[in-house]
DNA sequence: TAAACATATTGATGAAACTCAATATGTATG
DNA sequence: CATACATATTGAGTTTCATCAATATGTTTA
């Protein structure tokens, strides 16, 4: 899929996804921290962090048995802070994820 | 569906659908012109043109036999612009659409 | 008012996506 | 190195969604 807007947009159209991400914008957290948190089974979570992942809006850390996820592509920040909130502005492209920041 | 933003997200989560948006973003076009465009039957296209207007982000308006579709939900065309473009910025909350603009 | 035109709706079909329980993988610890 | 812990993967069941052809609705015009 070429078109990177719809990759963000899909990613983002799933009330379990878009809850999750949510859940990350202030704070990186663990597996066990989010799937309580958002009322999905760990199993659930799990493929939708994966998700999350593979289409570049998460990153992820191990951290001895633990993996924490949180934001990669900080445009989602902006946009969920200018749509959920009404205000917010959008930065200047610099700012955001590149192809340098991948991975 | 209480949550806003999901809707958003939802109504563009679909290529067809964030096609016509794209191709509405300058000026509002009509069905005939619309379907011939994004590559789509008649039908199809219609049915996607109603979900957009059921999520408030387009509106319509006849004129003569035909129907005219346009951006309701201004939020949407700074979204675009900037996803897509990589530039634009986010104005300030009054000038989106609120509920007196509805419909 | 009948025919032509523009759009909407319906019904069928196939594909994709969510969720969960169960199981597998990988890491730390006693 | 065996057990516990954290996360990932798999497989099944269900639901949702997109698309198209055919048909219906509504509007203009001859």
């Amino acid at each position: 899929m070429a078109d990177e807007t719809l990759k963000i947009m899909k990613a983002l159209s799933n009330d379990t996804r878009l809850r999750i991400v949510r859940f990350l914008l202030k704070k990186e957290k663990c597996v066990c921290e989010i799937f309580p948190h958002i009322k999905r089974t760990q199993s659930t979570t799990s493929i939708q962090l994966g998700k999350l992942e593979k289409s570049g809006i998460l990153k992820s850390r191990r951290e001895g048995k633990k993996i924490f996820y949180s934001i990669r592509d900080l445009r989602v920040y902006d946009m969920l802070e200018f749509l959920d909130n009404k205000k917010g502005k959008i930065l200047k492209k610099e700012y955001y994820c590149t192809d340098t920041c991948k991975k």
